[in-house]
DNA sequence: AAATAAATAT
DNA sequence: CATATTTATT
């Protein structure tokens, strides 16, 4: 007798939890819908989670008696029901491909990113384009869900730029938002937000025009793409920072923020190891600094390669994954500059004579 | 305190 | 648009 009143009891509390659970799902529902488009799996699982759990409550039937399984523990996390949702419809992806853009040619390489892919992955094909990344409305906080938002987030963020949740280190991403050492959520960050915002008040002064823009953070997601764009522009020293942006259709990008972007990656992206072995050619060392960076002219197809863009790989070396992690750069260039001016070296920098050359036309294949 | 990503200035 | 310099963050 008690036993079965307990049991009722239990199961009655587990209906209210799961009809909170559903609304909490609907509302994310909602809220991803705006990313139909470029988080349709996304969507689709919420879907069919709501679809489930109201199922579940509609019709009592056992379970209840068991007393176990279903929303009993979403609280640590990964409710099977959930989890069980996932596997199946994970995998169905291909439903929607298609799309207007598919920018994504790419990828021969690249992505060994060990976690995150795994959802990336699948659903790659094309992520947003019109979409807000950063910035998030910051409106609407939403917290109050636990697992099956950081589904969400997780994919959002990971474009949005913090890649947090999963893998990776934690590369130097300052937005001003969130997560620093994983504790101040919530509240916090929003606080520190506003602070922030206020001190950012540089210009000393009066009007409190002028803060300094927040930065931008670029994710692994945002800077594959930027890699993918600078591919299909034919190499970074072909491509300009306006066309890349548009290229990138990312929203609310600017191209000062593709330009700094496109300068940090020139610089870093010219890896001397192996670029050079220069063993050869043990004669006089004849070199030419094509975009930067040195070259035996003896080799033919030295500034073919080099101004066609076109995989260029052979100088430019790291389009794939990251560029080497860090090391000296900056200040070399300059010197290296000077030096060669004073040497008398040959330097034909490509960007140069392609500002003038290319203007509406690009052709950076004709020299 | 040095290093570096991003913003801004030329 | 390219580079140089400054600023901000870790």
């Amino acid at each position: 007798m008690i036993n079965s009143l307990s049991n009722m009891k239990n199961y009655n509390e587990k209906r209210v939890r799961c009809c909170e659970y559903i609304k909490a799902l609907e509302e994310e529902r909602r809220k991803i819908n705006v990313f139909q488009r470029e988080l349709p799996l996304c969507l689709e699982l919420v879907t069919q989670a709501i679809e489930t759990y109201k199922k579940e409550i509609s019709e009592p039937t056992m379970e209840n008696l068991c007393g176990q399984s279903e929303c009993s523990e979403q609280t640590t996390g990964e409710c099977g029901g959930i989890l069980d949702l996932f596997r199946p419809i994970k995998h169905s992806s291909t439903s929607l491909e298609g799309e207007e853009e598919e920018v994504d040619v790419d990828d021969e390489h690249e992505s060994n990113e060990t976690g995150l892919d795994c959802d990336d992955k699948n659903m790659k094909s094309e992520w947003l384009k019109s979409v807000q990344l950063w910035n998030q409305p910051d409106s609407v906080l939403s917290k109050k869900l636990e697992r099956s938002q950081q589904e969400t987030e997780t994919v959002v963020e990971a474009i949005n730029g913090n890649d947090n949740g999963t893998t990776s280190h934690q590369p130097p991403c300052y937005e001003t938002s969130n997560v620093k050492s994983g504790d101040d959520k919530s509240q916090a960050s929003i606080s520190g937000r506003q602070k922030m915002e206020a001190e950012k008040d540089i210009s000393g002064g009066s009007g409190g025009i002028g803060r300094r823009k927040h930065r931008r953070c670029w994710s692994h997601e945002l800077h594959r793409r930027f890699l993918n764009t600078l591919k299909q522009l034919g190499g970074p020293h072909v491509a300009t920072p306006k066309q890349i942006r548009e290229l990138m259709k990312v929203d609310g990008l600017t191209n000062d923020e593709v330009k700094s972007h496109l300068q940090k990656y020139r610089l870093h992206t010219r890896r001397p190891g192996q670029t050079i072995p220069n063993k050869r050619d043990s004669q006089t060392q004849h070199f030419v600094v094509v975009g930067g960076i040195w070259v035996p002219q003896a080799s033919h197809s030295t500034a073919n390669a080099a101004t066609a863009g076109e995989t260029t790989i052979g100088i430019y070396g790291p389009l794939q994954s990251e560029w080497p992690s860090q090391s000296n750069f900056g200040r070399t260039i300059s010197e290296e500059r000077s030096r060669c001016s004073n040497k008398g070296i040959i330097r034909c920098s490509s960007p140069a004579m392609s500002s003038s050359t290319r203007t509406k036309t690009k052709d950076p294949k004709l020299s």
